[in-house]
DNA sequence: ATCAAAAACTAACAAATATTACAATATTTT
DNA sequence: AAAATATTGTAATATTTGTTAGTTTTTGAT
């Protein structure tokens, strides 16, 4: 019989939802099944549920870990006393380097969050539709404050947040800049496409 | 009996194919249930059989008459007599057009390719890659040229094709501006983040 | 009106799915 | 070492899946 490793301060549970992150991603929601889980963790299907509810528990338990991580980062950047470019930038490089530091996570909640059940599934529009907003409000002051181009903020909100996902490609491929790299030119794009000209 | 209504050069089975196209944008493509398709259709499951041979061929159909539209595109602009920055702003606009346009098929497209299995997976990931190699190759004349900033053309490739799926966002809501609003401030932010510094 | 072809239906199939009940084994606590 | 607990395995469940076989109905041409 052979256990599912851990190490310290890491759950059996942690290890499971940790690999399904890496399936859900490669496989989608949908295809991936338990017993490919179960095999990637080394382990019969039945057995993992000693440790989770169900496959949906993974699935919601993945997209509200990451939706919440935003919205805290959100919360913080939004109170700092700095130009709404600035703010802008910011939360740009975070969604970056969340997106670069845990990829499978980050992907997943992006993609996959159709597949969810209610009531997380309507929770998870609402907090995405709220986030949205409270980023299209950024962009609007820095509209009027002449920072940024007259420009419509909901499409640019759209924009910055497919654009990041774009990092998905990035990390596939084989030949990579740095993710420094990725990053700052990331941001002279986007950023500069957003700059009221002088 | 009811049968599949059709209209002049319209096939049973290009009804079978779009609603398809609906439903794989849905739900996903391996979510989507062959019953649930011949619903939408109005017959029974076993009937579509009678004009498609199978559910994966459904997929590589939608998959490859988009991937084709949009080579055969490329291939007229690349030919064109104009600057990198309007070969960009060109295919931006096409893309963006086609997004619009034709919603269902190029979302699918986009997103559901995972599920294609060989020969045409391998077929798909070999066009995509040659796709943004070309599109690559146009932004780095484009940065010899002085034309555009020199940025990681890789980089702007992925930034580009990916932003232009957030208009799936766009598609869902309801307080939309117009189309032409929409690619007019996509056009904005992203040709005027790649125009070199004067 | 007849006949062939096209398109629908009913019924059934094997395979795959998530999940459960329960017994066997390993680990931790006493 | 014994008892209690945690973890795994085996076996089976009901559902859902894509698809096929065979039959009946509908359509369009003669």
């Amino acid at each position: 019989m052979a256990r599912i490793k851990t190490e310290k301060n890491i759950s059996r549970k942690d290890v499971i939802v940790s690999k399904a992150a890496t399936l859900f991603r490669e496989k989608g929601y949908k295809a991936a099944s338990m017993r490919d889980l179960a095999e990637a963790v080394g382990v019969e299907a039945a057995s993992l549920y000693n440790h989770i509810k169900s496959k949906s528990e993974l699935l919601h338990e993945l997209v509200f870990s990451v939706a919440n991580k935003f919205v805290l980062k959100l919360d913080e950047i939004e109170s700092e006393r700095i130009s709404s470019l600035q703010k802008m930038e910011k939360i740009l490089r975070f969604h970056i380097s969340e997106m670069i530091h845990h990829y499978e996570e980050v992907y997943v909640s992006d993609r996959e969050w159709k597949h969810l059940s209610d009531p997380y599934l309507s929770n998870y529009q609402n907090q995405r539709r709220v986030y949205r907003k409270r980023l299209a409000a950024i962009i609007e002051e820095g509209i009027r404050n002449k920072e940024i181009k007259a420009i419509d903020a909901p499409t640019v909100v759209l924009i910055f947040l497919h654009a990041v996902s774009g990092i998905e490609s990035w990390h596939r491929s084989t030949k990579k800049i740095t993710a420094e790299a990725l990053e700052q030119n990331m941001v002279a794009i986007l950023i500069d496409g957003l700059k009221a000209n002088k």
